[in-house]
DNA sequence: ATAATGACGTGAT
DNA sequence: AATCACGCCATTA
């Protein structure tokens, strides 16, 4: 494909463990700055197991969406990270 | 190709 | 602090 979309799985994946980033960060990295929205579009699409897509949060410090279990289990794993 | 939708973000109320 | 309204962009119907 090569689009927006790779570019953001390629940025996810780079986040460090017990680090987490945002919407807009992601989509700013990728190269699209306010496609926050569009993100989040992918990743709901996006079922790489290498994209660490639960290390993406939004940016007022809530968890979001996660498609893998619900924002419950997204919150779990990013604490059994040590990013809280 | 157009319209509607949604794992968002910021500003106004 | 909480809620409402508008904008933004990729995806889907």
């Amino acid at each position: 494909m090569k689009d927006f979309a790779d570019n953001v799985r390629s940025v996810v994946r780079q986040i460090p463990k017990g680090q987490t980033a945002t919407y807009g960060t992601v989509a700013a990295m990728a190269g699209k700055p306010g496609a926050a929205r569009a993100v989040g579009t992918i990743m709901k699409n996006n079922f790489d197991p290498t994209v660490p897509c639960h290390r993406v949060i939004r940016s007022d410090g809530k968890i979001g969406e996660y498609n893998r279990g619900g924002p419950e289990a997204k919150r779990k794993l990013l604490e059994s990270e040590g990013a809280i």
